[in-house]
DNA sequence: CGTTCATTTCGATATTTATCGAAATGATTG
DNA sequence: CAATCATTTCGATAAATATCGAAATGAACG
């Protein structure tokens, strides 16, 4: 991971209907929800929803398959990974402060 | 941590400048940089890098305080830890998937 | 193999965001 | 208390992003 693939990544969670897609993509976890599911879930029209699922998948945090008719998008859990080991790399410069940061040692060494 | 705090936040970060200066001070830990040294560093126009810092600050990752003439910025790791959680939250509906995703477990419960 | 249906692309518009020099601010220091 | 200096605000411009209906696509099913 770095700065130039997770700032697509970060700024695709950055708004509001993709966070929400996100966020119900990773609690439906590999299996993975259709496109209409989504957008009828969320009550967000189809082609909106398409724009911001294509970015999603451009910023690599969603992979997408066909089912039948629809097409199933699930979480990337490898890239989410990536992305926040990015976020906390040498922390505090290698020093130990697990104290007041408990996950900031994950993305150490 | 809720979508309101969260989409800021993420906002902040998925930006070049903010994201780089945003790991600056991860690196640098709690001593934090000065506003002038950031600008330096990143080789960026101290006017620039202000409307950057007052984003970061605003989105709550980033701490401010006044060291004699300069200000000095400091990552906020709680912050950080909570958008980290937030981002794993009900991870796979609470289902086992640790295999695929090591950190995804870490953000449940 | 024509129909159906889920999804995507297009297009036009509105909104938000980034940039940076110049000027203002305001705390600090001698 | 005047001068200095780091930082922020202002303003004007350029660029990127969000929205969503209508039309197009193309895979699947009978």
């Amino acid at each position: 991971m770095n700065a130039n693939q997770a700032i697509p990544a970060l700024g695709a969670l950055a708004q509001e209907h993709r966070l929400a897609t996100y966020r119900l993509l990773v609690q439906a976890g590999p299996d993975g929800l259709a496109a209409g599911t989504i957008a009828t879930r969320l009550a967000i029209p189809a082609s909106s929803l398409s724009f911001h699922l294509a970015q999603l998948a451009e910023a690599g945090l969603v992979s997408q398959r066909r089912a039948g008719r629809s097409v199933i998008y699930a979480a990337d859990f490898a890239a989410m990974n990536a992305l926040l080991g990015f976020l906390t790399e040498n922390c505090c410069a290698g020093e130990d402060c697990t104290a007041a940061a408990p996950l900031c040692q994950a993305g150490a060494d």
